[in-house]
RNA sequence: GCCCGGGUGGCGAAAUGGUAGACGCUGGGGACUUAAAAUCCCCUGCCUGAAAAGGCAUGUGGGUUCGAGCCCCACCCCGGGCACCA
């Protein structure tokens, strides 16, 4: 039943419509269904405290007018939510209170449910999930054990960003201008046990498969400038000192070997400490020490003021033989390359500068094609001094050399990523708990010789107080492992999370084969299965539970299996994927990463995650600012819904601009929108609440408003697919204002132009439809179809050029010759005097465009 | 420094190489009304002009083209990302 109200009563119109979708679940998803499929995903939000920002709701918006559209274009449409639920600051509340994270986490929950609601997207609620949810993390921790058997998941100590505030480890992409991301507390180095995944081992086809997704060209840069990956070589420089060995550098200008003037390591490098001569001890000692303190801030931007010091050893060029000094310097990274270089100062600007302040000989090897050439010179160019190589372009000579040192086995073409491998562990509380017990050497070795369970070909061990431990996963049915009550949610403030303080979950009698837990603190239990094992204190990142959430939606209940196989080749991966560009690199390369793994295992039928990806551009305040509480410029969604209804803001956020693009709010924009939808009810509905006199199904109405719907059709539709939202509301505008103009229209065309508002405005579409003696839904009525002999007119305007320039126009016949065109450009007064008397030396005729008349 | 976007009226913005400014907002004038709101109609890029009309206009300067907001070159400004990765 529609609503009685007489006037556009949206405060009435929107609750009711949607309780009815819900009482009738309206946009429940079948996995059984004759339709082709479609499946539209949001990036699912963190529920914070705050509640929804307008943000939000622009992006969700986008993608239910689509999922509306698909539905009915007649396709099975699959349009989920959850909730990406753990997170730091529910931790740091529960710090704060004392409540367990989960508990306000859940109430957050709650007001993110109900604005959502409130804004009548067309979600599958039935699907809904959240990553906090056992049944949900328990898949979290499956697919960490997959990784964790294929190798893909170890265990290192390592420096780690360490927030003394926060009390936690961050990762370097938390971590923003050597503050914290979150309350831009100061960070400091400490080497902490941590679990890193071995990312690094997709770097190439993380890279090469981004020509197969329909992405945003920005994104698929920044994901490449991400994983960096250079071509070069490793070349081996013996060291005077041949005791030593040879030092390993990288390089992607092999061909350059003959200008090098000296070598650099990384302060960190290993070979540091051996090949310093005892005269230079105490310098690289101080030097190191230094190097050490420095944070990434300072490093980065002390960037323009190189530093080193001398070791006072010398390696040998591999090419010529010569004695070249080695340097310690914090312009040379540990993490990247073998942490070593051959410096070549004469065609590379770091080391050029080195060179300057240290006054190092600079020696060039590579000539400009112009000959006259300015040091440092990175340019094209051909090989000088290089015996051997002379004349060589640089190119030819970067795979000569390469080759003639591989051959002499003292070199080998070698490719590098700047992507490193991800550090995969938190000391904190709130986050998923590795499935993962500690045990003793002789203990996994039992368990390995036993042969039942699914281990990496290489252990995964830790050392600590001269003991060594092994990495043990919980059997599958075992999980979920779920979190421990604690007494306190503050972390250990060692460097290990709450749950080191929880002895009795922490130190256990562990049975290997049901993966039954007893506390050590009571006898061992019979049998011999029970080993004495210590769980994994840390907890996954964030990251964890959206790297593949998209998975779950297709069999969001299934208890014995992530998905079952039929749910993932029906529904596949989703078809369009829209959400913030601040996701750009970290979120969406993690989960390609886990879907290529889970690729691999056989498991997903696709290698690539997310086909089309589209992001929203942000919604500043009306000041033309970033929208923020101290600016005091937030627009509160709620506040809108209570003034001016959810499909004025539905439709206000699509109008304001390209869905892409960065564009300020505006309440006075928002009024003329909620005209119009109140000019599109009067033109339905009469003052007393029945139908507008003026539609009959009889109604023989203008030609030109029979040609503007079949136009409106087709370009509404059009705008849809490209995500033009704001054009197609432009075109409906010009239809709502022509049909105010009409005396009469028909029955039929007014239901069709409802059945176009219908996306964006679902709540008065609904309510129309069925006021206009139709029945609910008007989401079940297959999408109205344009007719192209509607769109062909018989006449257009035709545009006089004369050298170019607009001199007039004239509605002509379709199909009129050039001879006729020029003929009535002759007989126009307003365009003959601009050409009469002249010669005229060309007509350009475009048919039904423009006749252009050349005289100069 | 490098890599991406983007610069169009008073404002948000439209424009397959073919009438720049659709649509919306704002402002001005008018109709309806006792009055107001709402609604409807007309005007609204800049300059000259009484008007008709003409000239100038898409960040700046060049170029290609019969014709450029759109393509090419150089530069300026704004936003985002990366930043000693050898």
């Amino acid at each position: 039943m529609a609503t009685k109200s007489t006037d556009y009563n949206f405060h009435e119109i929107e609750p009711h419509w949607q309780s009815f979708w819900e009482e009738n679940r309206s946009f429940r998803a079948t996995n059984e269904s004759a339709k082709p499929k479609y499946y539209v995903l949001d990036m699912f939000p963190y529920p914070s405290g705050a509640g929804l920002h307008i943000g939000h709701p622009e992006g969700y918006t986008a993608t239910d007018i689509i999922a509306r559209y698909k539905r009915a274009k007649g396709f099975n449409v699959l349009h989920p939510i959850g909730w990406d639920a753990f997170g730091l600051p529910a931790e740091q509340h529960a710090v704060k209170t004392g409540t367990h994270p989960a508990t306000n986490t859940a109430a957050n929950i709650v007001n993110f449910k109900r604005q959502i609601k409130a804004l009548g997207f067309s979600y599958d609620w039935e699907r809904e999930l959240a990553t906090t949810d056992a049944d949900y993390f328990r898949w979290t921790q499956w697919i960490f054990l997959q990784l964790f058997q294929r190798g893909l998941a170890y265990v290192d100590e390592r420096p780690v960003w360490w927030c003394p505030e926060l009390r936690t480890v961050l990762a370097n992409e938390e971590i923003v201008d050597g503050k914290s991301e979150v309350g831009g507390f100061p960070v400091e180095r400490r080497n902490l046990r941590q679990w890193v995944l071995r990312i690094t081992a997709y770097a190439e086809r993380l890279l090469a498969d981004l020509k197969d997704v329909d992405w945003p060209e920005s994104t698929k840069r920044m994901q490449e400038a991400w994983i960096g990956r250079s071509e070069g070589a490793e070349i081996l420089f013996e060291l005077e000192n041949k005791a030593l060995g040879p030092l390993k550098i990288f390089t992607t200008r092999p061909d350059t070997l003959f200008g090098c003037s000296y070598m650099v390591l990384a302060p960190e490098h290993p070979l540091v400490e051996t090949l310093t001569t005892p005269d230079n001890q105490s310098a690289v000692d101080a030097y190191k020490k230094k190097a050490a303190a420095k944070s990434d801030l300072e490093r980065t931007d002390l960037a323009k003021d190189k530093s080193g010091v001398f070791s006072g050893a010398f390696a040998i060029n591999p090419a010529n033989g010569a004695h070249v000094p080695i340097w310690i310097a914090d312009y040379v990274l540990m993490g990247y390359g073998t942490g070593a270089i051959m410096a070549v100062p004469a065609h590379d600007e770091r080391d050029f500068e080195f060179a300057q302040r240290y006054s190092l000989p600079i020696p060039q090897v590579i000539a400009s094609p112009e000959g006259e050439t300015k040091l440092p010179y990175t340019g094209d160019g051909t090989l000088i001094n290089s015996p051997g190589y002379d004349g060589m372009a640089w190119p030819d000579a970067k795979k000569k050399i390469t080759a003639d040192l591989a051959a002499r086995d003292v070199g080998k073409p070698t490719v590098n990523y700047k992507l490193r491998d991800w550090l995969f562990s938190r000391q904190r509380y709130w986050g998923e708990p590795f499935p993962i017990v500690w045990v003793s050497e002789g203990d996994y070795a039992k368990v390995k010789a036993a042969g039942t369970r699914a281990l990496p070909v290489e252990a995964v061990t830790f050392a600590s107080g001269g003991q060594k431990f092994f990495a043990l996963p919980l059997p599958a049915g075992a999980l979920p492992l779920e979190l421990p009550e604690v007494q306190s949610y503050l972390p250990s403030g060692n460097g290990e999370s709450p749950l080191a303080n929880v002895t009795a979950w922490l130190e256990i009698w562990f049975n290997n084969e049901t993966g039954a837990a007893v506390p050590a603190s009571q006898p061992r239990p019979a049998g011999d299965a029970w080993l004495r094992a210590r769980r994994e204190t840390n907890t996954m990142p964030q990251w964890a539970g959206s790297c593949w959430y998209y998975l779950r939606f297709l069999d969001p209940q299934n208890p014995g299996a992530f998905a079952s196989p039929e749910a993932l080749k029906y529904w596949g991966v989703p078809d369009l994927y829209v959400g913030g560009a601040e996701h750009a690199v970290l979120h969406l390369l993690y989960a390609r990463f886990w879907h290529k793994v889970l690729f691999d295992l056989g498991v997903v039928p696709q290698a690539e995650p997310f086909k089309k990806l589209f992001h929203q551009g942000i919604i500043l305040g009306e000041d033309g600012e970033k929208m923020s509480k101290s600016r005091g410029n937030v627009v509160n969604p709620d506040t809108i819904i209570a003034s001016h209804g959810t499909d004025t803001l539905r439709l206000y956020l699509m109008f304001l601009g390209p869905l892409e693009a960065m564009k300020p709010w505006s309440m006075k924009q928002i009024e003329g929108v909620h005209r119009f939808l109140q000019k599109v009810w009067r033109e339905c509905i009469a003052a007393d609440g029945g139908v507008n006199a003026k539609i009959s199904a009889t109604a023989i109405e203008p030609a030109e408003l029979t040609k503007l719907l079949h136009e409106t059709i087709k370009k509404v539709g059009d705008d849809i697919e490209a995500l033009r939202f704001n054009t197609a509301i432009s075109q409906m505008m010009i239809f709502s204002n022509a049909l105010q103009k009409t005396p009469v229209v028909s029955r039929a065309s007014m239901l069709a132009f409802v059945q176009l508002l219908a996306p964006f405005a679902p709540h008065l579409a609904e309510d129309l439809w069925e006021r206009l003696g139709e029945k609910p839904s008007v989401q079940h009525a297959p999408w109205p179809k344009f007719d192209p002999a509607r769109l062909t007119a018989t006449e257009l305007k035709l545009v006089f050029q004369v050298d170019g320039k607009h001199r007039g126009d004239q509605l002509v016949r379709v199909g009129l010759t050039r001879e006729e065109a020029l003929a009535l450009a002759k007989a126009n007064p307003r365009v003959a005097p601009h050409f009469e008397g002249k010669a005229i030396r060309r007509i350009v005729f475009v048919p039904g465009k423009i006749l252009n008349i050349v005289t100069q």
